[in-house]
DNA sequence: GGATCGTAAGACAGCCTGTCTGAGATGTCA
DNA sequence: TGACATCTCAGACAGGCTGTCTTACGATCC
């Protein structure tokens, strides 16, 4: 029983345009990203629009619906379900499926102030609820 | 003299598992790694694995040396490279660059006891040094 | 009825990836 | 010396992927 989860062979870079400016409008047409990821552009941009937007679907990255005769398309994956499957292939590729490496080593760029302030503030909260469940029992 | 890092194009599948073999004998000729990684391999296999350390060689992964009229090769990047270049690389198409989502989402799966008590320990001390840190200001 | 807009299907070139072929240099051994 | 084996180097090759673009067709609106 899975949850179809196909293996989401990656998404390119054209179609992460497209997705990133499906996530800032909730919702939109063909028309209208292609206004933005092209401004004045033609049919041909258009077209590519349409077809990237083909393809993240059949990736299953974004959904569609008619309203009015128009297609009307809106993301079916957020960021974070992104950035968790690339993670997850990373770990795969080169970790033997274990994510803790890529752990140690963001641990280490953090070292390294690689984040900022905001990303610390985050991490010591994140670490605070860590602290916790550890405390508590291990039962799960 | 630049360290000319070249962006590093992705190492594919055939190649990271020449990489990988390479990892494991710390050096070695074609030949050593074709009878590893095509058991019974002819000479077309032998061509493959020359094809991919070429590749990986000119993306700066493995570095080769003469020795009595041979090649040895040997790893110039190890797994934690790799890893470092496709967290960032992941950071830099998902998350403007930033690594925190990154740590964000694994300390997520982190308490799925993914994490070795190593890790944890090091996460700890980390969050500890920042503490200490979080105080005083740095430089950037 | 014609202009306009949308959909759908697919052609296309360029690149990447993995595989393989062939030519040439060098060393070994009878 | 000459046959043979082994290695190197250069490059061909097909199949897939990516981004772009063309065409055909249907609906809508004035």
């Amino acid at each position: 029983m899975d949850a179809d989860r196909p293996p989401a062979s990656e998404v390119t870079d054209a179609e992460l345009a497209v997705l990133k400016a499906l996530w800032r409008r909730r919702r939109a047409t063909i028309r209208e990203l292609t206004d933005e990821l092209y401004p004045g552009g033609g049919a041909s941009h258009y077209a590519t629009v349409q077809k990237l937007l083909e393809r993240l679907e059949s990736k299953g990255c974004v959904g569609r619906r008619r309203h009015r005769r128009v297609n009307v398309y809106r993301p079916r994956v957020d960021r974070r379900t992104l950035i968790a499957r690339r993670l997850q292939a990373t770990a795969d590729r080169l970790c033997d499926g274990s994510l803790a490496p890529l752990l140690s080593h963001l641990v280490g760029a953090a070292d390294a102030r690689q984040l900022s302030d905001r990303d610390l503030a985050a991490l010591r909260a994140l670490v605070g609820r860590l602290e916790e469940d550890g405390a508590g029992g291990e039962g799960r």
